[in-house]
RNA sequence: GCGGGUGUGGUGAAAUUGGUAGACACGCCAGACUUAGGAUCUGGUGCUUCGGCGUGGGGGUUCGAGUCCCUCCACCCGCACCA
């Protein structure tokens, strides 16, 4: 009977959905299993093979957990909010809402029909007002935060209000920016205000004064930040669409320009990203991604007096504070460095520097962050100016240099070119001095940058390993009061504005200047006559008029609208509870579903989205809105599958193409060739003449067979290298389980692996195989008892199949099959219900359609969906008899069929009693022999 | 430069704790059935000078190493003047 995957899998399908086999609801009586795979951005080209890979290994795992008893959670939804489909509107007028809808739809259904076991009624999209409704809420909740870095948590804002007015700050610890109140101009701020005040202070100021200081300890806040603007496509880009301080399209003059962006005070949550990092089962390279995006550092923040004209420390107590790891090389700085945006460059400057100094800036203004960071040779420019050394009292010459940078750190270094290879390239370029510190390490050829090197010329740490001067020196700076211990970190507070349309809107008025949260409605997106910014700057929402705002509160509206990453920190939430009108997710359904259990999907770009919903996710477990501080607890990160692709070549100058085994003979041009028109490298030479207009008329050298063979490369799948393999295709010519199947075949999931279509027949035949078997069973009136060789045949696989799941090997599950279904084939005969059926359920994780009709076609009852995972039974697993390899000096010789129960000197002494043991000791005598049981025998001469 | 990873037949790969390297497939070769099917079945398929040699190269530990240690090389990914 012919293996019939249309109606079978048209047949299931229609069921399942008739059945809602897929539905899940809380189920206390229940273990919860939550497997999430991470949710597309609905582009317009749709999935090409690559993309269910990880979709097709979570869904083999959520059925397998369902086959074990847990009431699985298994959500499928859109990231649907993005610049493709606002780009398509500023070309099209089309609106990204249609644009989106159409993606979608063309996107479940090629979901659809792979099989997988979502239940579509809990799908989200992050831009549908019924879902950013509560992007928004949760924004709101981060705005009406602040961070107690005493307790460690986010708290209400309204209690550090209640604090101040209260008893000032004096004893609050609240997460803000270093001196949070300079760019506030309040009368009681006077010129000396040290960020300290009192209740009566706080009193004493008005609403709006008020509201500024609270604004500088929101989680979610409004901040001056510095961003690349181009006036002429009006717009601000992105820091790798600047070349040369111009727009990389169109070449427009671009200026960095201070905007007021909304800001994530994500800092406040730094240290414990990177703690609670430990407790994750994720790979090393994401945490370690996580860890250096974090990037801590510990060190000491050293102030230096800034020196007046005459040496002497400036009467002002004017400082530059520097941050550095190794306080222990304090006697080897012979100069600083301060970025050339540093607030003190202006002021240390002397006249006769000053040109030259401001040219520097100027010219560092004009490079973009890239370009700074991509040119490593080496500039730099002295002020005139000094400040005193706080060990040696000696004057240090202050230089600017954009080595420097000012987001790191104070935005200045004390340099110490004998211990820091870039402050030793600085002194030797610029022949500056280059202390001794290491005894015995010469530092006139290069830096030491070994903490084990042993100090000198370092005053009382003189003979002390660096290393272990550290702690030292940090008690000295400390005592001598000139630094203080500081833990660093390079992590930045993340801005959280974008000048786009297609994005959640905030839901923030502005009255009387101060902005407010808006709780009694959706802000939605308002109508606007074009998609871009308008001429003077304003995000595209800016073009709404009053009236044109569906949702319009005081006297204006936030016209920005939240990053792409913002629907995406809490989308695992919202499957808990997609319909919830009154809240995010009711806190009963996030305990019961807690934390995700295994989260599926590529490690590209994926630092930010993981770092983003950590963050969320603790500021609301904080808050109490949820019960757990880390959203996923498990994570694969599946390879890229990558396209095969094929080239034909056209000798140069005409129109015939020559075979890829002759091409040498000439000079020629290769070309992609569509992957459709190729059959295992051989081109089919009408469907090319066929293919374009300009060959129609081709001519081709053909190999001696006959036959046109193609070149071909392994690349990324792209529409440009006709080397695309749709799913659709491939479902409608072996059907969805065969690719399902094929595609965990592969290999293993973490890995890359070039996609290859003529091993899919291999898979294919398989699955005609087994059921063949099964209906070979039925035609003999399928016995409910199997023979002890089948049954032992099956329980091997139930075993080595569990296993493999257990530790998430999906591509050797299906060869344990393989060989299963090979061995039972070959058995002849012998096949009953207690054998047919734990196969079915075997099988059906990975072919969910064909496992039905078997487990009905073996006499099960009902949907194989919920039978019980089989158990391997070990009285089918145990041999009773051993064929050991024999080998000599690691060498095996022959093979020996003993009984299992022999022991290790039993089977010694049949080894020593064999005849073909004399003929390979050839005289020589037997030092030793090692048995190991069940496994091998080594006979060492 | 730093961090992470990978390296095994013609190809994708397997080998879970150190215990017969190459399972399972693709491809290829030969044959059968048939005559044109994207069909099915059977057998073979790491290399070999038939002694052996083989998991990127070299060294080590061990009775025994793809697996552990040292060292070097190649490739891929991420970060990149982070003080």
């Amino acid at each position: 009977m012919e293996y019939d995957f249309r109606a079978i899998e048209a047949k299931w399908q229609r069921t399942w959905k008739d059945t809602d086999a897929y539905k899940v609801t809380e189920d206390t009586s229940r273990p919860k299993f939550y497997v999430l795979d991470m949710f597309p951005y609905p582009s317009g080209a749709g999935l090409h093979v690559g993309h269910p890979l990880g979709y097709i290994a979570s869904d083999v795992f959520a059925r397998y957990k369902r086959h074990q008893g847990y009431n699985v959670l298994h959500p499928m939804g859109y990231d649907s909010f993005g610049l493709p489909a606002e780009q398509y509107a500023i070309q099209t007028g089309q609106h990204p809402a249609i644009t989106t809808e159409q993606n979608i739809n063309r996107y479940r259904e090629q979901l659809e029909q792979l099989g997988f076991c979502y239940d579509w009624s809990r799908e989200v999209r992050t831009s549908d007002p019924s879902y950013y409704k509560w992007t928004q809420w949760i924004f709101g909740e981060l705005f009406e935060s602040w961070y107690d870095t005493q307790a460690q948590k986010a708290r209400p804002i309204a209690d550090l209000a209640a604090a101040f007015a209260d008893n000032g700050n004096y004893n609050v610890h609240a997460a803000c920016d270093e001196g949070w109140w300079q760019g506030l101009s309040f009368p009681h701020f006077g010129e000396h205000f040290d960020g300290t005040f009192t209740d009566t202070d706080w009193a004493s100021m008005s609403e709006t004064e008020q509201q500024e200081v609270l604004m500088c300890f929101r989680i979610a806040y409004l901040a001056d930040s510095e961003v690349n603007w181009c006036p002429a496509l009006g717009t601000v880009l992105a820091n790798d669409e600047v070349k040369d301080g111009l727009s990389e399209r169109g070449g427009h003059p671009v200026v960095k320009k201070t905007m007021r962006q909304w800001m994530m005070r994500i800092t406040a949550y730094a240290d414990r990203l990177l703690t609670s990092l430990d407790d994750l089962d994720w790979t090393d390279s994401v945490k370690e991604a996580q860890r250096h995006w974090i990037g801590r550092s510990e060190g000491a923040s050293v102030r230096f007096a800034v020196a007046t004209a005459d040496g002497q420390p400036d009467p002002s107590g004017a400082e530059v504070e520097v941050f550095t790891t190794r306080p222990d090389t304090l006697h080897g700085v012979s100069f600083m460095v301060l970025a050339p945006e540093h607030d003190l460059v202006a002021g240390l400057t002397t006249d006769a520097q000053r040109a030259e100094v401001e040219a520097y800036v100027e010219a560092a203004g004009m490079k973009s962050e890239r370009d700074r960071q991509g040119d490593k040779s080496i500039s730099g420019v002295f002020t005139g100016g000094h400040v005193v050394h706080p060990v040696t009292g000696a004057l240090v010459p202050v230089w600017i240099a954009d080595y420097v940078l000012a987001g790191y750190g104070t935005g200045a270094i004390m340099a110490v070119p004998a211990g820091d290879e870039r402050d030793w390239r600085f002194a030797s370029h610029f022949s500056l001095p280059i202390p001794a510190i290491f005894d015995g390490v010469d530092t006139t050829e290069a830096a030491c940058t070994d903490k084990n090197a042993t100090l000198c010329h370092s005053g009382e740490w003189d003979g002390m390993r660096a290393g272990d001067a550290i702690p030292r020196a940090l008690d000295w700076v400390e005592a001598q009061g000139c630094g203080t211990r500081k833990v660093n970190y390079r992590i930045r507070d993340a801005v959280f504005s974008r000048q786009r349309y297609w994005g959640e809107p905030f839901p923030i008025m502005y009255e009387g200047g101060i902005a407010k949260r808006i709780t009694d409605a959706t802000v939605t997106l308002p109508k606007v006559d074009a998609y871009l910014p308008t001429e003077d700057g304003e995000p595209p929402l800016a073009r709404a008029a009053r009236e044109d705002w569906p949702v319009f509160r005081g006297d204006a509206m936030e016209t920005n609208t939240m990053p792409g990453w913002a629907g995406s920190s809490w989308y695992f939430l919202r499957y808990m509870d997609p319909t919830n009108e009154n809240a995010f997710c009711d806190r009963s359904k996030s305990d019961y579903w807690g934390q995700v259990d295994l989260y599926v999907g590529g490690a590209e770009h994926t630092t930010g989205h993981l770092l983003y919903s950590r963050f969320w996710t603790k500021f609301l477990c904080d808050r109490g809105h949820i019960g757990f501080d880390e959203p996923f607890k498990f994570m694969i990160n599946q390879g890229m599958i990558l396209g095969r692709s094929n080239f034909v070549y056209r000798i140069q100058g005409t129109n015939t193409f020559v075979t890829a085994n002759k091409r040498k003979e000439q000079p020629t041009q290769r070309l992609h060739v569509d992957i459709n028109l190729v059959e295992n490298d051989k081109l089919n030479l009408d469907g090319f003449r066929a293919w374009r207009p300009e060959f129609a008329n081709a001519e081709f050298i053909l190999d001696d067979d006959g036959t046109y063979t193609c070149g071909h490369e392994v690349e990324k799948m792209s529409k440009s290298k006709y080397n695309v393999q749709t799913p659709d295709d491939l479902v409608e010519r072996y059907g969805a389980d065969t690719l399902r199947c094929y595609e965990m075949f592969l290999g293993p999931l973490t890995q890359h692996k070039p996609w290859d279509t003529q091993g899919i027949s291999g898979v294919h035949n398989f699955l005609r195989k087994i059921q063949r078997l099964y209906t070979q069973a039925a035609e003999a009136d399928l016995p409910s008892s199997s023979s002890e060789d089948a049954l032992r045949v099956v329980h091997k696989a139930i075993a080595k199949v569990s296993d493999d799941l257990d530790r998430h090997a999906f591509n050797t599950v299906v060869s344990a099959l393989m060989i299963a279904v090979n061995d039972l084939a070959s058995l002849q005969g012998g096949l009953g219900s207690d054998a047919l059926q734990p196969l079915a359920i075997l099988l059906s994780p990975y072919a969910p359609h064909l496992a039905e009709e078997l487990w009905a076609t073996a006499g099960g009852s009902g949907s194989v969906l919920d039978a019980s995972w089989p158990q391997a039974d070990d009285a089918f697993l145990v041999e009773d008899q051993i064929t050991y390899p024999i080998s000599f000096n690691g060498k095996v010789r022959f093979q020996l069929a003993l009984a299992a129960s022999l022991s290790a000197s039993e089977v010694e002494a049949a080894v020593r009693k064999d005849d073909r043991t004399d003929a390979q000791l050839a005289g020589k005598d037997i030092r030793k022999i090692i048995v190991v049981p069940g496994r091998i025998v080594n006979v060492v001469m």
